[in-house]
DNA sequence: TAGTGGTCTAGACCACCTC
DNA sequence: AGGTGGTCTAGACCACTAA
């Protein structure tokens, strides 16, 4: 029968597990499932063995079949049905998503000196033209101030991304230069104001070319940049902090990480 | 005592958990800890409470406060470390994740009319120096022929992506303009080989400055436009075919979900 | 040595899907 | 009704870390 033949042919791929490896079963099981696919034993679209199956067959338990599923699963490599199995995607590359880390930690970690100064710092009003679409995306009324910032970021002496940001000015707490530079947003707006505590955010890449800033990134006017505007809000969904990260578009771009 | 005292503190917090709910149990209990983590309950870099114990207060397995942890550990709100235990990750909103979708696939499905013409086709010897980068990416020698073609796609009639796209050509298969047209790049490279199927890709997202293309895209010469370069590979991991997304700036943008 | 997370078991019940 | 994935249990042993 065709599926007696099959399972002798799975029998045969799962004989490579080693329970008694240091290696997680799990991890070997995913492993074997990948070649698997990889090797089109299973196609696009088509069914894996059930989960109570390869359990069967490689004589272990269900829920280590499930993990060693489920990391396929998380790359999108493999769709889960709940009642009706689990199927090989049939992936078109027609997505892709980037990740976007922050280049304190990344370049820090990786042992580069990282050093940030002040460009400016001032408080505004309300009113002021210069602050008009902030103080719309903050949800503030005429006669509140803006505390605004501006941060360079230098990796290697070599300047990266410009920084521009806005709190609320509250009066509550008083800012330190030291605070500026050290923290993040977000920690910093719960130091000035501890009703504030940041809870989600949200954030939009766009394509721009350098005016202003360009002099301070050290290059040259016109030259292609990354905007990252990010908005921070409260638990309440209150906008409660706004930033903007200019990076060069000569030194910073984003990678794809999908399989 | 204080741990006392907090063990009370937890027991109230956890008393919100339903086990007769619709809604899982470790997904109420990994947001009740989100929740935590996110008031401060717990801090950046403080310890959460063992597994094992968080298991007790709910009175329920360890297993399932695993699964927890693991979801939260995922987005990396927490980071696990065998041994020591699971602490409060320290990093706030400092990584964003952008999720770029095919626009053809996502403006159809908005019910818009996208239409995509040829702007040019044709092939060339991998010696020509306007092919001599892509031929390294593609790891062709001299001697061989590249398939390069242009496509522009429109909007309800506005001009959005100006893509270009390389094959080795092996005259295997005639490729039809209507392949061409109708046709991804991964489905295409199918089409004319069979033998080649792609497996992985890698994608590299840039700001520019556009140039030629701004004339294809109906916009000013030095306006800011997103490069999205595109590398396709086989099982093998050979380069099999490239592609470059040009998209206006001021039209296209990434948008960030992460929580 | 005691506590932590990492792995694994051998069951169980459920909701969902297909026949 | 029988198969599937989703959840959950109550144990177990391990490697690692810190005191």
């Amino acid at each position: 029968m065709a599926t007696e033949k099959l399972d002798l042919n799975l029998k045969n791929e799962f004989s490579k597990l080693d329970k008694t490896s240091v290696i997680p079963v799990y991890y070997q099981v995913a492993k074997i499932l990948e070649g698997l696919i990889l090797e089109e034993k299973f196609g696009p679209g088509e069914m894996l063995p059930s989960e109570t199956k390869i359990a069967e067959l490689c004589d272990i338990s269900r829920m280590t079949v499930r993990k060693a599923i489920s990391e396929l699963a998380e790359r999108g490599l493999v769709i889960r049905e709940k009642g009706k199995g689990t199927f090989v995607s049939k992936k078109d590359f027609n997505y892709a998503t980037f990740k976007h880390i922050d280049l304190h930690d990344k370049m820090r970690k990786k042992g580069y000196e990282v050093t940030t100064k002040i460009i400016q710092a001032d408080i505004l009003k309300t009113e002021d033209d210069s602050v008009d679409n902030i103080a719309k995306k903050l949800n503030l009324s005429p006669g509140e101030r803006v505390l605004r910032y501006g941060l360079l970021s230098y990796v290697e002496e070599k300047p990266y991304v410009f920084e521009k940001k806005y709190i609320p000015y509250t009066k509550q707490s008083p800012i330190l230069e030291s605070d500026i530079i050290d923290s993040s947003l977000p920690r910093l707006l719960t130091l000035h104001d501890k009703t504030k505590t940041p809870y989600t955010n949200s954030r939009v890449l766009k394509a721009v070319i350098l005016n202003e800033e360009a002099k301070h990134l050290e290059i040259e006017k016109g030259s292609p940049g990354i905007l990252i505007e990010q908005l921070i809000y409260d638990k309440d969904e209150n906008p409660i902090g706004y930033e903007e990260s200019i990076y060069r578009g000569d030194e910073y771009m984003l990678v794809s990480e999908d399989k």
